[in-house]
DNA sequence: ATGAAAGCGCTAACAG
DNA sequence: CTGTTAGCGCTTTCAT
């Protein structure tokens, strides 16, 4: 069928060896030959062949990646950033999603392995005592988490500092005034950054003298919002006048649950979530969130990959700037009504540090 | 480094020719010998070399996969439709974006043609008269197009009617009572569905027995919608009461636009979209939309290219159905002002149809 | 500057 | 049921 590197060859009166010289750009080869072999090329539309290149190099040019889905955009854009600099450096992706399914880390990753990608950028369900994680360090696979906390594994990791964001959250929401801080997030067990976010999320609020918040853990797959909002804000006075959501997807359903349950976004309750993705800036009133580089996140990743491919040493782990950004989504704690206008100690509950 | 097949072979003491056969499940072994190879298997940490295996079956059981960027939802479900198809079947995925570069296209596609996938799905920018699809023809690499317009070229497509729906928001607004329309949308020679979608528009408004529609040609990648729209609606009166954006990310942008602009969707300006992204739902207002299945139009891309590489005859285009999904950022054509009211020959002009 | 030949890991006849 | 062996397409010494 194709033309091989033999068909070439012979039409053009040479040895296979020269036309692999040319091909690859290793080693002289005389004008006058190269002109016939590229020819030769030319006429067969030859195109080498990467596996038998690869089966005689040992090596693919090829990166393995594995995130947990492509309908959060946050994902998207990292799979974007890692594209961008694979595509830079003449690497190819073999590319797969788990869909939150731990089980299917192993098969995939299992998968890539005997395609003998070069490297693997992946996000796993917990990087603690993760066999995957095992797996590849058994086979010497290089490879880089991406988003997943650090942990004392000490896997090579470019991720933000979640601990840091959901304690400058709870920090900031407590500037505005707020008191009754909750917070609502996806599966702790199907994702570490979650858990990190809420204790940092814990810690800041311990900090600013603010009672515990409420931690509303939902399955991020399917979350059955309303059942779970209902309940909580059934008794106003106690409810959380500010929400941090583990991730942006869930922020902006709980934004459309919260209104279902007749509550104004941020008059009567504050929410806000984490990644930055694009849309939040579109949504009216637009989304307060903690951002990450993204897009950035991937190429970082992806670098720190290409480099220790290329025999170079490289910090393990890179923690990348965050940046709060105070939507309109979360706003100051809601005035004190009418009546409590009239009692002249409302105001002194606001912002009690310790 | 990693154990071969020669390894296992020797290990269990018997020919590589049984450890294939065992591995792959083709031909008998004797229990007892299976028991054998399986523990060196085992011991070894044994992991089939595709790269071998393919080279020696010519054929890699990968897809290759070309869209133009992850950042858009639409696309990023394609393909998560794609790999839950893929991996029920056991195929891996090679993927790349182009970044709605066309000249990227060839230079993916040819490298995807080196690993020899068996097949590859893509969104090109025009299908009518592609290097890319010539390419893959005279490889004779079975592909299919996904989102692509069908073309007199007949290349296996799997979408839905954007003619066809373009023409029903066009009547659809026109049955909302309004008869000034407009279109924005990306640059049609980087997406000929836009084009399709806005064809089908033109005819819905001639058929409505509106006036032609102003149309807005914008860049996808930086709109600045700001500046495109400001002019048009410096004069309110005989600006579009209804706009139909190409896609939802553009309709999104849009109504952010005009809410920078003082003017209120749907009050001032109805605002459809296009592609029924997920978030659409959660915005306020909802956004109104043509829905395409395209989770569902990924797994329909990929299932008919794995029948085909099986063998089966398949029928080269589906096109699946869309729905139109009227949500409230398009609203009934503004109502008559309070002056207006006096005027009783105002509600003649609603759905005057040719 | 170029060629001959030995693999890379695996499958698939073909023999037995 | 099992073993031998000839490739698959390419790179890479080692000669020349």
């Amino acid at each position: 069928m194709a033309a091989t590197i033999r068909d070439v060859a012979k039409r053009a009166g040479v040895s296979v060896a020269t036309v692999s010289r040319l091909v690859n750009d290793t080693g002289r080869v005389r004008d006058e030959t190269a002109e016939r072999v590229r020819a030769a090329i030319a006429d067969l539309g030859f195109r080498p062949n990467a596996v038998g290149r690869s089966l005689s190099t040992a090596h693919t040019r090829s990166l393995g990646i594995v995130i947990p889905s492509l309908s959060n955009p946050v994902f998207a854009d990292a799979v974007a950033g890692i594209n961008a600099e694979a595509r830079a450096a003449g690497y190819t992706l073999m590319f797969t999603s788990t869909d939150y399914a731990p089980e299917e880390e192993l098969r995939t990753v299992s998968a890539l392995l005997e395609y003998r990608v070069d490297g693997l950028i992946l996000t796993v369900a917990d990087p603690a005592d993760n066999p995957v994680l095992d797996l590849l360090q058994a086979a010497g696979v290089p490879y880089v988490l991406i988003y997943n906390q650090p942990c004392p594994r000490n896997h090579p990791t470019v991720t933000v500092d979640n601990v840091a964001a959901g304690r400058e959250v709870a920090l900031a929401l407590a500037a505005l005034g707020h008191r009754r801080l909750g917070m609502v997030s996806g599966t702790f067990t199907a994702s570490d950054r979650a858990a990190a976010r809420r204790d940092g999320f814990l810690a800041g609020c311990a900090e600013a003298g603010l009672p515990a918040p409420r931690v509303l853990e939902v399955d991020f797959v399917t979350p059955h919002l309303d059942r779970v909002l209902a309940p909580v804000y059934g008794d106003r006075a106690a409810a959380p006048t500010a929400l941090f959501c583990s991730n942006d997807l869930l922020a902006i359903s709980v934004i459309g649950a919260l209104g279902r349950l007749g509550l104004k976004v941020p008059g009567d309750v504050s929410v806000i979530g984490f990644d930055g993705i694009a849309v939040g800036t579109h949504l009216h009133p637009t989304l307060a969130t903690v951002i990450q580089p993204s897009h950035g996140m991937g190429r970082a990743a992806t670098r720190q990959l290409l480099d220790r491919l290329a025999g170079e040493d490289r910090p393990a782990t890179e923690i990348l700037p965050h940046t709060l950004r105070l939507g309109e989504s979360a706003g100051p704690a809601a005035k004190p009504s009418p009546a409590d206008l009239q009692n002249p100690h409302q105001p002194i509950q606001r912002r009690s540090p310790s």
